[in-house]
DNA sequence: TTCTAATTCAACCATGTGGTTGAATATAGA
DNA sequence: TCTATATTCAACCACATGGTTGAATTAGAA
């Protein structure tokens, strides 16, 4: 169910490599919050979080609800867990030193079938 | 010892934010590569294949060791688990319905003590 | 209705990004 | 040594990004 494609993990990716978006997502952890709270331990204009926020929106990271003439966001956690499962591919790289050594096995092994039949989508 | 730190963290997301370099990674990820056997998949110039490893190279997510005039580009796996670390924070969100129940609750709690003592680091 | 608060919009600016091409560099091989 | 290969560098371009300011929009509150 979870969606791995790559027009939604540029979004979400780019989203996250920013500290404010962040922060913004932190803050979002504790409570929902509405677009002044969010902006409000950033040094910069209401507008420039506006975007922010917007750019935490097209990437699916948070909902908002407008009530009345203010917008609430709350987290939306569905993308962070297409990222968190995007990174989980390469979990064996980082967890044990058995793997490693397996994983040079495999990197010998398709050494030898040169460079026949590439498997690599994204 | 996983470094979490907003530099490293930018440069990590904004790199796996581009399609181009999360398929190098995944190439990379069942062998180590050249420079020009990273690029060979894609339908851009030589430069700009070079100016996406050193994107990645600069996030940490890979290593070049220079042989002779090849560069051989191999997966370097700390800033991914740095990223799966930082996206774990959330993980509660995505998982459980018990998980959303026990949110609301310390949301409503955060809603409580009014905004003293935001405690937000990112 | 009128004032004020919450938010976005539009225009603008400096800088960054991803791409190009052509030249430069350095090494392997004949 | 001469030539071909692997890679980068430099200059350029179009467009995206993150920021600004000031005006517009919408909805509570008086």
């Amino acid at each position: 169910m979870v969606e791995l494609e790559s027009p939604q993990l540029n979004a979400v990716f780019h989203a996250l490599g920013d500290v404010t978006r962040r922060r913004m997502l932190r803050q979002l952890s504790s409570s929902e919050r509405t677009v002044s709270e969010l902006a409000e331990p950033f040094d910069i204009s209401l507008a420039a979080a506006s975007k922010h926020i917007k750019a935490l929106e097209a990437a699916g990271l948070i909902r908002r609800e407008v009530r009345g003439r203010t917008h609430m966001c709350r987290l939306n956690p569905g993308p962070m867990a297409s990222a968190h499962q995007w990174l989980s591919t390469y979990e064996r790289f980082w967890t044990s030193r058995l793997d490693l050594l397996e994983q040079r096995l495999r990197e010998d092994d398709a050494r030898k079938q040169s460079q026949t039949s590439e498997g690599d989508k994204e």
